[in-house]
RNA sequence: GCGGUCGUGGCGAAGUGGUUAACGCACCGGAUUGUGGUUCCGGCAUUCGUGGGUUCAAUCCCCACCGGUCGCCCCA
């Protein structure tokens, strides 16, 4: 037999209606928010992610899916969104509208070549918002408060929001001196993870798990301590946005992004819920401005964040929310003897074309089991037809939930169904 | 990519180097002819992730591979 390829999933009927239910929910949202639907190649050329996400990235480094097609391209089945929106934005010149800024949002399978676990794919769905042309903190906030506003209505109880700045330019460059003076000294005593991080990215060192005793974690120098009068002043502006709006944040100045690309603010959602694993970033995102230029367009400032549709909805399940997913079937028919089934075709397709659900039997069953199937289904009536009503042009619906049954003309059975499904679905 | 652990029917789960691989749920059929969700009876794995090897004999022993899972790395 042939199993599906390693970190890929099915989803089947009775989890493709939580994916419907959720991805209707970021939809809804996002016409709320004034977000509006982009649409990219699910590859892009390799090059895209490399100045994108970052040559020195994991990601880049050692996850993505890269082939040659037979043009003998180097393409690349995208790690994220990030980059094929900026991509498009500015082949697209999005930066021309006249709206601004361009307010987007995405959904779609991403790929990473990882070892799987609980929490984590080759193929994954990332849903994500991207808003372009704004350096205003109040878009920050937007932007956070769109992210924590989905799991909100969903139901969702234990989340951490953190937040830190990464400062810009300037703030970073000084603070990544003052790191690696500070570590240089104890290089030796650092496990051998954070000698190379010191080398390429001093800023990791400072969340690494095995470290995290030893005394030079705890004086090491903050980022806040290193902000630019402007940095500092922006992520002053953003919490400021967060408090007015309600949404409870911790300031974690040791929260680091992987991707290359962002500045400023930096924010994650976590699930505080139990058995959750290792696994607990929801969603992830920030500031990205200098992107939209290293990909060749215009100065333009960006922000965004990205949540993992899988990721969420394990933390329902972690919860114990049920989606309110109706799954009822509004009617089954039930034929007996030969002319009825041939009369049944018939009776199902003008059902159907009046928008009633409807279902019949298509195996041969016998009367008592079709019951059983229409009982299976949930169908709210069950429509009898043998050759009594036939000959007396009636029809028997029974009311499955109280049990009523009556005769009923069969001309009239779509009107009177239509009628009784509408009162029974209040 | 590294380390640990696990892999028996649709699902959950016993089990043993050797004639018929427990059990529960689900499913299918029946309990006088056309009424479900309860009960009772019956049926339901030439086969124990895949491929090799050891053995007279392997689902149970060994090896490899595949896959799940946990931790690390990193992230969504």
């Amino acid at each position: 037999m042939i199993h599906l390829p390693r970190g890929t999933q099915d989803l089947l009927p009775g989890t493709t209606e939580k994916w419907q239910h959720v991805e209707a929910k970021f939809i809804e949202l996002c016409r709320n928010f004034n977000y509006q639907e982009i649409r990219t190649p699910i590859f892009e050329h390799t090059e895209l992610f490399q100045r994108g996400v970052g040559d020195t990235t994991d990601i880049v480094q050692k996850e993505m899916y890269t082939f040659q097609d037979r043009g003998d391209r180097t393409l690349t089945l995208r790690p994220e969104g990030t980059a094929s929106v900026v991509r498009s934005f500015v082949q697209n010149k999005l930066f021309g509208q006249a709206n601004q800024p361009q307010k987007l949002f995405y959904i779609g399978p991403m790929f990473r070549y990882e070892r799987p676990q609980q929490g984590r794919w080759r193929q994954f769905v990332q849903f994500g918002i991207e808003a372009l042309g704004s350096a205003d903190p109040a878009i920050d906030a937007e932007v956070i408060s769109l992210a924590m506003e989905i799991y909100k209505q969903l139901g969702l109880r234990s989340l951490k929001l953190v937040i830190n700045t990464l400062g810009d330019q300037t703030s970073r460059e000084n603070h990544r001196n003052a790191l690696v003076e500070h570590f240089e000294p104890h290089k030796e005593e650092l496990c051998s993870d954070c000698q190379v991080r010191l080398a390429q990215n001093p800023l990791r060192v400072l969340d690494c798990k095995k470290d995290r005793e030893h005394p030079a974690m705890k004086t090491a120098p903050s980022i806040l301590s290193y902000l630019t009068e402007e940095a500092d002043a922006y992520f002053t502006k953003v919490k400021a946005f967060l408090d007015i709006m309600d949404i409870s944040y911790h300031v974690d100045p040791n929260l680091v992004r992987g991707l290359d690309y962002y500045n400023h603010t930096a924010f994650e959602i976590m699930s505080d819920a139990e058995g959750f694993g290792a696994i607990t970033t929801l969603a992830g995102g920030g500031r990205y401005n200098g992107l939209v230029e290293e990909l060749g367009g215009p100065e333009t400032p960006g922000i965004g964040f990205a949540l993992s549709v899988e990721r969420l909805l394990m933390a329902l399940e972690a919860e114990n929310i049920e989606l309110p997913i109706d799954d009822a079937l509004d009617s089954y028919v039930i034929a007996m003897g030969e002319k009825a089934e041939l009369k049944t075709a018939e009776l199902v397709n003008q059902l159907r074309q009046a928008g009633i659900q409807v279902d019949k039997d298509y195996q041969g069953k016998k009367f008592k089991a079709q019951f059983k199937a229409a009982d299976r289904l949930k169908a709210k009536f069950v429509l009898i037809l043998g050759e009594n009503e036939l000959a007396e042009n009636k029809i028997e619906i029974k009311n499955m939930q109280t049990g009523e049954q009556v005769s009923i003309s069969l001309p009239d059975i779509v009107s009177y169904l239509t009628e009784q499904i509408k009162k029974g679905g209040q």
